[in-house]
Formats: structure tokens, C-alpha cells, sequence
DNA sequence: TCGTCACATCCAGAAAACACAATATGATGG
DNA sequence: CCATCATATTGTGTTTTCTGGATGTGACGA
């Protein structure tokens, strides 16, 4: 089995998370995406009551970030949550932060760095 | 079986950490916490380079973010990380993102909003 | 070809985050 | 009481992020 080597380090796909769910407006966005469903810019714009290109930057940093992923179909582009790379995201955290912090607790002596 | 109703929108746990660990510094500061180990405020300025005020101030976010814990000792205060907090938060994450966004895919109807 | 629609990008200005130096706090030792 | 140690807080300048208006792009419809 290849070990993978669960590293300290964070993962690109989990920076990019981050970053992309740090701000409180894009969580808020994430929110009107519940469900599954589809949504073009100006839906969101609309519904967040922000202007078009704040909220196409918006879009683009959390298709960047892996959180949504985006579909053309003629003028529109529809946007929606990528489930297989926030499911990815959360292991790759999940994986290293318990790497480095102890799943259980009192110092197992399991250092890893 | 009590639903606890996983809600649309992230708990106050989960927004305080990704706040926290958006900063590429403290992402690298974490680091400095593998294996559970403490280190007091002057251990983590000089080891990543930092003046001792905006470390100071970095590790009262991440505490503030439920990241690390800290414990006075006389003089001194020693940081770790909080691995029950951070499981917390990140499950919490887990479940928000995967009732918001299909667990599968493809439109299952299952709309939760 | 011209006008329009949906979106992206560019360009300010406003707001927030970051870093450092300096100062404050609070407890200890002489 | 004074000096010191470890940390917190304040003040200031710098950099980054956020936002809206204006403009650019590509594809359609008349």
C-alpha cells in the first residue's frame, strides 16, 4: 500500500479551500447553492444584492478554490458546488491536521516533524 | 434519533476556523505545533521570523478560532493545538457542506433549503 | 452589421489584514 | 521599590481584499 505519507503541510486543494471560504460573503454565497442546484452570475448578484462583477470575482475565486464548478451552455455559465473536490479538500485537512495534532491527546510522544 | 438538523449555514465553530487558518502564516505556524507539542510566544516568533507582537497576535486568533489552546504558567504561556476543537469544527464543516452540497450527485432532489 | 445578453476584466476608492516598533501589563527576583 | 521577563496592546505605515462603475468579449437575433 502506498503510504501517501500524510505530510504537515497542507495540501494545495486545502490552501485553496481556505482561502476561497475564508470571507463571510462567499460562505453566504455557498449557502444559495444548497441542494445541488445550478445558479448563473446574475442570479447570485440578484440574491447576495452585490453587483455583477463583485460577484463574478466571487464565483472565480471559489471555482479556483475547488468549491464550485462551472458549466457553459451558450451566453449563460452556470455554477455549481463541486462536491468531489470539497469532499477532497475536507480529507486532505482533516488527514493533516490530525497527522499533526494528536487524534487522541497528552502527548502520545508520536511526533511527526 | 435526534436530528440536530444539520443546518445550511456553518456553525459559529466552523466560520472561526477558517478564519483562523486562511492565513498562509498561520497555516505555517500550525506546523510548528505537529505531534502536539507546546511552544510559548517567543518559541514561535523566532522560529518563523516574526516580531513577538504580530506573533502574539496570530496565535490569539488562532485561539480565538478554536485552533490552539493556551495555558499560563507564571510568566510564560504555552500554545498547542486544540485537536477536540478542531475536530469539532471540521466535522461540523463536513456536515454543512455535504447536507448544503449532494453527498452524490446528479440533482437528487433531496433540495435542503 | 448593429444591438443585446451574460459574463469577464479593468480601474478606481474604501476597508481590512499584516507587520514592526513602541509601550503597557503583570508577576518575579533582588 | 526597581529591574526584568514574557506576553498583550497600541499606533502607524504597507499591502491585500472587497466593491461598484465602466469597459471588453463572444455569441446570438433582427
Amino acid at each position: 500500500m502506498t503510504m501517501t505519507s500524510t505530510s504537515i503541510e497542507l495540501s494545495d486543494e486545502a490552501r485553496g479551500f481556505l482561502k476561497a471560504m475564508a470571507s463571510e460573503t462567499r460562505q453566504r454565497i455557498m449557502e444559495l447553492f444548497a441542494g445541488g442546484i445550478e445558479l448563473t452570475v446574475n442570479e447570485v448578484a440578484e440574491r447576495m444584492s452585490l453587483a455583477q462583477s463583485a460577484t463574478s470575482t466571487h464565483l472565480a475565486t471559489l471555482r479556483d478554490g475547488g468549491v464550485l464548478s462551472s458549466r457553459r451552455e451558450w451566453k449563460t455559465v452556470y455554477y455549481r458546488a463541486d462536491s468531489a473536490r470539497i469532499g477532497k479538500a475536507l480529507s486532505d485537512l482533516q488527514a493533516t491536521l490530525q497527522a499533526c495534532c494528536p487524534p487522541d491527546d497528552r502527548a502520545t510522544g508520536a511526533s511527526c516533524s
